[in-house]
Order: C-alpha cells, then structure tokens, then sequence
DNA sequence: AGCACGCCGACT
DNA sequence: GTCGGCGTGCTC
C-alpha cells in the first residue's frame, strides 16, 4: 500500500484544483472519479494529476473517500483538450470537465453496466453437474448453455436458444447458481451498410476529392454550399472513408430536433454505428450513448454543441454543419462555442497528428469566411443546386404603403397568384405570438413587462400577456389598467395574427402556423410539416424554425414581412444574422422544378448592406460586411472577452465592473481597450439590472494573458460577492 | 456554488 | 431575551 497525493478538479465554480491522499497500490489514474469530503460536504471530483507533495500543509490534506470507476472516463488526450478548453475560456477546470460528462456521471453515480442484460454461472453454479439434474431438466439446459458460452450469455440469447425461461432463471438464482450479469457488446464491426448514395455532382466530387487527402493529418475546410446543393452528400462520402479505416467521426448539428432528417440519413446510410447525443435524451440513454462513444460502440457521433466536449476513440473526422449557427455557442455557465472548440479537437486529435475538420454552411460566418482568406481554411464551394434554379430576391419598399396586417398589396397579389398556380406560399415572420405589444390609445398604456425592460407580447387564442424574455404571464387585460378606457389595442405583427389576416384575406386555403407555439408538443413540427409537404396550394406562415434545414418543394414564393429590426440591432452582428436568416428562408423556394422568389419587405431600401446581399448574394454581403468589420476593427479583426454582471439593486453591477475597468487599467496592457461598463442592451431582465464591460485586443495573447492576471483579481474584488459575474470569451451576442 | 461563522433588527 | 437578515471567508 503506497501514499499518493492526487490533484482533483472539483465540479464547484473555483479556479483551483485541489489535493487528496490516496493509500492504495496503484492510485488511480487521471479521468478517474473519486468521491472527496469538501467543505462539510462529499463531492464527486475527477483525478487530473498526480502530485509528489501536497500543495498544502499535512493536516489540511484530506483523503479520497471513494474512488468511483476501474477505469478512467477520460482519457489522456480528452482530458489534456478539455483542459485546454477550461484555459482558453478561463473556466474552472472541475465545471469543464462537470459539462462533459453525463449528469449521472457527474453526480458521482456509478457507471451503467454496458453490454445486454444477461445471466452468468456462479462458482457454485459451475461446479453443479448438469447430468445430476434429471428432475429439473430446463434447469440442466440453461446451466448447460452457460457453461457452453464461457459462463454467461444474454438474455435474448437464451430465450433464442432455449425459449422463454424466466421462471427457470429465477429458480437457479435462488439456489444461488446463477446470477445477472452484463454480457459485452459483440465487437463494434467495421462492416458498413453497401455503399447506396446518389451519383456525385461534379462539384460534390472535387469537393470530396479535396478533402480525402488530408485525413491523415489535421486540415479545416469551409464547405460553402447553397441549400440543397449536397452538403450532406459530402459529409457521407467522407464520414464514410474514415470509419473504413477504423476511425470514429464527429458530427455537430445546431439542434437535432429541426434536423430529424439529417440524423436518419446518417443512420440509413452508415448503420449501426451511430450514436445519437442530444438534451432530449434521458439521462441513461444519454450515458449509454457517451460511454459507447468512449468505447468505440459507437463510432459515429451525431449531436448538439455539447457532443465537442464528449469521448471519441481515435477521433478521425469532424464536422460542423451549419456551422454558423448561433446555438453551437453556449449561452451560460461554461460559455464556450462548440464550432471553435471542434477546430481545436480536430488539431489536437490522435496524439496531435490532427484529423481533418469540415464546417459547412450556406451561409458561413464572418468569422469563418475571414478564417478561409486568410489560408486557415481551406474554401471549397457548392454553387449549383441539382435540378433547381436559385431563388430571386427582391425588396418592397413598403414606406407610405397601405398595410394589411403588416403585408403590402405587392405581397397579397403575388401570395394570390402564386396560390392560383397551384404553389405555395410562405410568409416569414421572426416574432411569435399575435401583437409584440397592447397599448392603450386614450392614456399611452403599454404592455410592459414588470420584471424586463421589454413589452409582453399579446397572444391572442389563450388571451395572455407574456413576456418572452423572462416567461412571466398575465391574463390580457379588457380594459386599461392605468385610465379603465376600454381602449386596448394590439399593435404590430406576430405570427398569430399574420395568420388570421391570411386566413381572412384566402379563405378557404389551407393554411399552417410553423413556430414554437404551434409545435410545442413533441413530434407536432413533423406532422405540420409532413402536411406542408403533401399539399397543394398552402400558405405557410412562420419563425425562424421554417427557415431550418426543411425541404418545401411546392414553396415557389416567400414573403418576408419585416427585414428591418435586424438592420438595427445593437449588436454589431445583427446584419449577419439576418442575411444569414434570409439566405436560409429564401432555402426554402423553388426547390423543386419551379423558380423561387422572395419578397423582402422593408422601409429602407437604400440601406447598403441590405442591396448588397439582394444585388450579390451572400458572397457579396460578406465581403461587404467584412469590410466594415476591419474598417470599425469589429471581429473577426479583433478579439472581445465580456465581463457581464447582474444584480437585483441596480447599481451594483456597474459597481463591480467600475472595480474590473480599473483592475484592467492598473496591469497596463496597451494592446487591450476597456469599453464601459455600460447597461446591457436590456439594462433590467426577469427583475435583475445587468452590465457589461468589454475588452477587446487585436490579438488574442495580450488579452488572454491580460485575463490571467486579472480574474484572480476579480474574484477577489469587494463586490463580487453582491454580483452574479461571468466571464464570455469570444462572445457572440451582446445582449 | 454551498455552507459556516458573525454581528445588528423585530418578534414568539 | 431569541430568530434571522446577509456580509465575509473557506473549501485540499
């Protein structure tokens, strides 16, 4: 029995990780879980070191109550990348590690036993001769297969072999012959389904061509293709050629719940090995999931960002599709952006040889694109769309246009000529509910929210006010609140009431609302879909849920009722994001052998980035956009870090990061700038007052080792203790 | 984060 | 006279 001290990261927000004794023969090793006292309390903790003296004094030193797993969860390079990940986002190591794991796992639950439930011999068991077992001869079959198979066999197994025997098992358990037990899962076979996919386009083939090389090593491609151009089809081809070669791929999609699709192409075409990893699981299946993974069961990974943090064995293949998208960054706790964080695993994969890494998208990000120009990534592009031409997009100039329900005659007509040539319609609207605000016009009464600075939206079929910030709820009042006239009125457009103007402008056409609202319960978005997709003439009216990854073949027109609140937003990437989202609703048109328009309704149809992206596309918005970015030294062009803080007293916050600015100003880095602190965009939130302070630096190293010095300070300012403070590396919405 | 300790207001 | 407010300190 030896002394060993083991380094620990605790799952608690602290930046250190801490030291425990350990007597045993071999300690256990690092991505071992171990049950530790800490404070007056037990926590589960993960072995990342091994120390030959204690960081502290003897009689501080505790000991290891209970080491959780024979093997390690982690292993070495999973957990060197996921280290590496708690450095660069200035995250505690043990809440890095805590988002990785499963919950039960986290939690210090044992391990689920893998492999099918089944039965095995105990020694008492063995050692029963089944010839002296005449007047129990189904007992005497069981005990005889069991011994035949090495001692235990599954369960299905032996209902195969034997028929239904339970009650025999039971019987042999009481006498203590046999007992339950997990069999192992037959070796994972490399035997992929044969080969069914589609002829290659021309350009899917350079496309691949290209990529096949490099998947000896680590590469990053930006795979740029319009929709429906065959991004998936490329993927296929080289998930394909990695897994023949013994190797397990990863795939990141934004959320599994809009791209059912996707899943089951994958499945369909490459089998058994893939594992599916996603919040809708439940815990268990979650954990089977991930030790499958771990254990090379599954050998194709297809999930949401927190997949990037999970185990592969021998990792060969990443992919980020739609890689855009805001979701793959997350939004609280460790805020860390899974499209980032999958480059870095690709280079750090197989014992830093690298694997190549494809972000795909029809719409990449800025950030991306300036990653390609600079020769980070290599740029491969899908134009063409087989069979179909791309859609048109227009503007309307909609000032001084008689509105109906928030859409212009122009639009009406071409909804009604389009529905009477047998097509459809969608009609896009990023804003659910049927008013984003009640007012009254006798005393100026609005519907404000008690507890954000925003308006609660008026949804009219359960007659509720709801703010869709903090989810707080009232019944919708008849008449006003503060002067009693009953003088209410909803103004502006959601998806509620676009609907209702629809239905009474084209009586009698089939007509589907696609938002959260209307696809709350489960499997709902199909159906609605399903229903889009088999109709005729329709109008579909709907969020930005009908601008994902939907096919909508009869869709040959597209409204967009309101371009301009992303024109505005207070975040230097509102442009972005709503030419992204544009591109992808004008997806939806003409897919099948008709040509698609989109009408874009707007009151400023000089704004330049606007006519840029309708004139060029999206290439030449980017470009655009691109420009400006360097111009203003906006990202891609420099790096941000956000210090945000709230509290329930409204000074507070901006006390705190009054303290950080002049921390910051004291460590005299010239490269990094301070801006603020200044109120968050929406300064009072679920009844919290939130700030900011942002840092930024044309280069990530003064800011990132500025950040070092400066978070131990932080921690340690007087009011830290009276904010709830976060740090956000890289962050993408400033709200 | 969670929990203890510690010093000042309105109550069984 | 106590129960309890949250400020401050610590967790190997």
């Amino acid at each position: 029995v030896k002394r060993s001290i083991l380094e620990v990261a605790v799952d608690v927000p602290l930046p250190t990780v801490y030291d425990y004794l350990v007597e045993t023969e071999e300690p256990p090793a690092p991505g071992v879980r171990v049950a530790v006292p800490f404070g007056n309390g037990r926590r589960c903790g993960v072995v990342v070191g091994h120390r030959v003296a204690a960081a502290v004094a003897g009689a501080k030193l505790r000991g290891v109550e209970t080491i959780l797993d024979e093997r390690p969860l982690f292993d070495a390079e999973h957990l060197a990348f996921l280290r590496w990940a708690a450095d660069y986002y200035h995250h505690p190591l043990g809440e890095v590690l805590g988002a990785a794991l499963p919950v039960r796992l986290r939690r210090g639950e044992a391990a689920l036993p893998l492999g099918e439930a089944g039965w095995r011999l105990t020694a008492a068991g063995a050692s029963v001769d089944p010839a002296h077992q005449r007047r129990a001869p189904r007992q005497a079959a069981v005990l005889a297969q069991l011994r035949e198979h090495l001692g235990a066999l599954g369960h299905g197994t032996l209902t195969e072999l034997l028929g239904a025997c339970t009650p025999t098992l039971r019987a042999l358990r009481a006498k203590g012959w046999v007992e339950p037990c997990r069999v192992k899962d037959p070796p994972p076979g490399v035997a992929l389904p044969e080969e069914a996919g589609p002829e290659l386009t021309g350009e899917q083939r350079r496309a691949v061509a290209a990529m096949m090389p490099a998947v000896a090593g680590f590469a990053a491609f930006l795979l740029e293709g319009v929709t429906g151009s065959g991004k998936t089809e490329v993927y296929l081809r080289l998930a394909r050629a990695v897994l023949v070669q013994g190797r397990s791929v990863l795939v990141l999609v934004p959320e599994i719940a809009l791209t059912p699709q996707l899943v089951r192409r994958f499945t369909r075409r490459l089998g058994d090995c893939v594992a599916v990893l996603h919040s809708g699981l439940a815990d268990r299946e979650r954990e089977v999931a991930w030790q499958k993974a771990r254990l090379g069961a599954a050998r194709l990974v297809i999930g949401t960002r927190s997949a990037v943090l999970g185990p592969l064995a021998n990792l060969g293949l990443v992919i980020v599709d739609e890689e855009h998208d805001p979701s793959f960054k997350q939004q609280d706790g460790f805020r860390y952006s899974a499209r980032d964080l999958a480059v870095v695993r690709a280079r750090r994969a197989r014992g830093g040889r690298g694997c190549p890494v494809v972000l795909g998208s029809a719409t990449p990000s800025l950030e991306s694109l300036h990653n390609a120009g600079a020769g980070r990534f290599v740029h491969l592009q899908l134009h063409r769309r087989p069979g179909a031409v791309m859609p048109t997009l227009a503007l309307l100039d909609i000032r001084d246009q008689p509105l109906e329900g928030g859409m212009s005659r122009v639009l009406l007509q071409a909804l009604e000529q389009t529905l009477a040539a047998g097509d459809q319609g969608l009609v896009f609207l990023n804003r659910r509910g049927f008013a984003p605000v009640l007012a009254c016009y006798d005393c100026g009464w609005l519907s404000d929210c008690p507890r954000c600075d925003a308006r609660q939206t008026l949804h009219a079929t359960s007659g509720l006010l709801w703010c869709h910030h903090c989810g707080a709820q009232r019944r919708a009042p008849v008449r006003c609140p503060q002067c009693g006239a009953h003088d209410l009125h909803p103004l502006g457009q959601g998806t509620q009431r676009l609907e209702e103007t629809l239905a009474g402008r084209f009586p009698g056409v089939p007509l589907i609302r696609i938002d959260r609202d209307a696809t709350r319960r489960k499997g709902s978005l199909e159906r609605l879909l399903n229903v889009a997709r088999a109709g005729n003439a329709a109008l579909l009216v709907g969020t930005q849920m009908l601008a994902k990854g939907h096919h909508l073949p009869r869709v040959t027109l597209v409204g967009v009722v309101d371009v301009d609140g992303g024109l505005f937003g207070a975040d230097f990437r509102a442009a972005e994001r709503m030419a992204q989202l544009l591109i992808q609703v004008a997806g939806r048109a003409g897919r099948g052998d008709a040509t698609g328009r989109v009408l874009i309704q707007t009151r400023y149809p000089d704004h330049p980035l606007l006519r840029t992206l309708v004139q060029g596309g999206y290439p030449a918005f980017a470009a655009a956009a691109l420009a400006e970015r360097a111009a203003a030294q906006l990202p891609p062009f420099a790096f941000q870090a956000l210090f945000r803080a709230e509290a329930t007293k409204p000074d507070d916050p901006r006390a705190f990061l009054e303290g950080v600015a002049a921390l910051t100003i004291e460590l005299r880095v010239p490269e990094v700038e301070a801006w603020g602190p200044v109120p968050a965009p929406m300064e009072r939130k679920a009844g919290r007052y939130r700030a900011h302070l942002l840092l930024q630096s044309r280069g990530r190293p003064p800011l990132h080792s500025l950040l070092r010095r400066l978070l131990p300070a932080v921690r340690a300012l007087a009011g830290s203790r009276r904010v709830r403070w976060s740090l956000d590396v890289d962050p993408v919405e400033l709200l």
